[in-house]
DNA sequence: TTGTAGGCGTTATCAA
DNA sequence: TTGATAACGCCTACAA
């Protein structure tokens, strides 16, 4: 096919590849007519400046990427689009990377930023439990979006957006409690999960602890390995085992929303009412949480201003306003339909 | 930070840029242990090596790219994970880009080709109006999945892989008249769309028609602009207005499960059943129809034979042990518990 | 088995 | 306002 280069172009208007330069990137030092002319020619032979040789060339790029693991999670897809449009206010571009589920996201952003020259990282979803050496590597101001670093990093070493997932963990639990609940079933993430599983574990611990309650191991249920983690299907299959075991409980709380629903479905299926048979509550506030029915009681995440405070927060590293900057957000108890107070 | 490059690494071992490069590729005319200690000596200087200038040298790179319109449509999640395994499976490497909903797929898809010498490309949703000229562009193999393009072109021109939307729509109404439904209203896509929304309000039409009943426009609901798509809370305030406009109706089809369970909300919150006082129906066979409360019934696309055969398709084009292939699907009408036989 | 040198397509520098 | 020309970092003939 021999693609088309810009020196064919320079060549057909008789200029020099400086002059097509300057015209495809809008260089102020060019005469309008004959960047006119060439940016007609462009057009008529369908030239497309090679993104390689750009990048490799260039310096200074503008452009944002935000890393995503897990990028089926419906829980990232409020804040993509905030992302998205936020960095396109500022001017930017934007590029949205997924990294593979046994990818090192750290290796993927150093890659990623030699290869676009990027000014800043967002990184969304995944575990962070890195070696601080090869965070030093990275050399781009980056934010973690929606988690936060294992205890070995200083604060100072990097920037956050998140909740207290223990704090919220807590407090649904403690709604729970409060309704009157004291064989309360968890499925949570396998006890190596040092990130969201284990706080929204620990908040649920604690709960019942300051209620009085002892934690019930038959009850602690960890979601099955080999199928996607924190998904309906894992919560259903999780909550038909819990069912078939016969054990007792009247409340079941699934560390995430989609868990939750899969539970729901176990429990319809065991002939079942919700509430009136078991209070189910979930974590996130995914938007299927409110569609589904019953309705489910949850924790939001205010996702959206989390998202925009993460965009901020990046550009304030960028221009250096900041070296680091942690923020918390608090979630929001929603007190749905799937949840009702034991007689 | 004055990024380390090959020839650093070549200083620092005493060896020529070819020698590393050798290692870094795996070629064969390398001495074993000359190999080993550059790879030593790159491990401890964290080299990595730019990918914009291999790509701009490289001619060949055996990656494919999957093109997606709508990153957040559950519909594709599956099919992503297909077609990375399968693209894996045979040594490629996989680059899943995202499409703006404003962008020109095909030239997203020229650019691309370009920058990262793709050896194929699957085109994963949107619509596909364009014009020859620009498909002509496009020098390297791909495929459609999950859609084809619009009448104007030949079948020649391009490969796909979908089921027909006209006929399953046709099949899960024709089923809902069969139960002896006559006023079903639908929840489609504007008329402007020329893709599936049209083909599959076809169907329904067609399906009334052949039970000898007429279509009710005021029982024909289009989706909102400005709302997302085909997404649950557009079939959530579509039906919402459809129940208080008191129009009479007793199934409701909506041409995308998503919306079928926004559809199910609006009526739950009308106070109303399902499926005693409203049939719904949806269509695609997303995990959330089984898991719904109750499960509604819908049309199945088989979504992993159809990325696996997209694949398949693909590398026959890039092997050029074909030019063209256009694969139909049948989807399966899945009978659930949103539907039922009217008294 | 190894090294030298040229070129991939673009942008930046500098002189005209 | 323009145009030669030198990088950018890598790969690959070709020569040694």
């Amino acid at each position: 096919m021999a693609a088309i280069t810009i020196k064919d172009i320079a060549k057909m208007c008789g200029v020099g590849v400086t002059t097509v330069s300057r015209a495809i990137n809008n260089h102020p030092d060019i005469n309008e007519k004959t960047k006119a002319r060439i940016m007609k020619v462009i057009k008529e032979n369908h030239y497309i400046p090679n993104n390689s040789a750009r990048n490799l060339k260039r310096s200074n790029s503008k452009t944002i990427a935000v890393l995503i693991k897990g990028i089926t999670n419906p829980f990232f897809n409020k804040s993509i689009k905030i992302f998205e449009k936020e960095i396109k206010d500022k001017k930017y571009s934007f590029i949205l990377q997924r990294v593979e589920e046994k990818q090192d996201e750290i290796e993927v952003a150093i890659e990623l930023a030699k290869e676009k020259r990027l000014r800043g990282i967002v990184f969304l979803g995944g575990a962070f439990s890195h070696s601080k050496e090869k965070l030093q590597q990275l050399t781009v101001p980056f934010v973690l979006s929606t988690m936060r670093m294992t205890q070995e990093f200083d604060l100072s070493d990097y920037s956050s957006v998140s909740v207290d997932d223990f704090r919220e963990s807590y407090k649904i639990v403690d709604y729970l409690c409060s309704l009157g609940h004291e064989k309360i079933a968890i499925i949570t993430a396998p006890m190596s999960d040092v990130s969201i599983g284990k706080l929204r574990y620990e908040g649920y611990k604690r709960a019942l602890e300051s209620h009085g309650l002892k934690v019930d191991d038959a009850l602690v249920r960890i979601m099955k390995e080999g199928i996607e983690s924190y998904s309906m299907e894992n919560g259903y299959l999780v909550t038909k085992e819990l069912l078939e075991f016969n054990e007792e409980f009247t409340a079941i709380y699934a560390v995430s929303d989609s868990m939750a629903i899969g539970a729901c479905k176990a429990i319809f299926e065991a002939g079942k009412r919700i509430p009136e048979d078991y209070s189910v509550a979930g974590f996130d506030g995914l938007d299927i949480s409110f569609y589904y029915q019953p309705s489910i009681t949850t924790i939001r995440q205010p996702v959206e201003e989390m998202a925009e405070e993460t965009i901020k927060i990046l550009f304030d590293l960028i221009n250096e306003k900041e070296t680091y900057s942690h923020k918390i957000f608090s979630g929001e108890l929603l007190i749905r339909d799937s949840t009702k107070a034991l007689n």
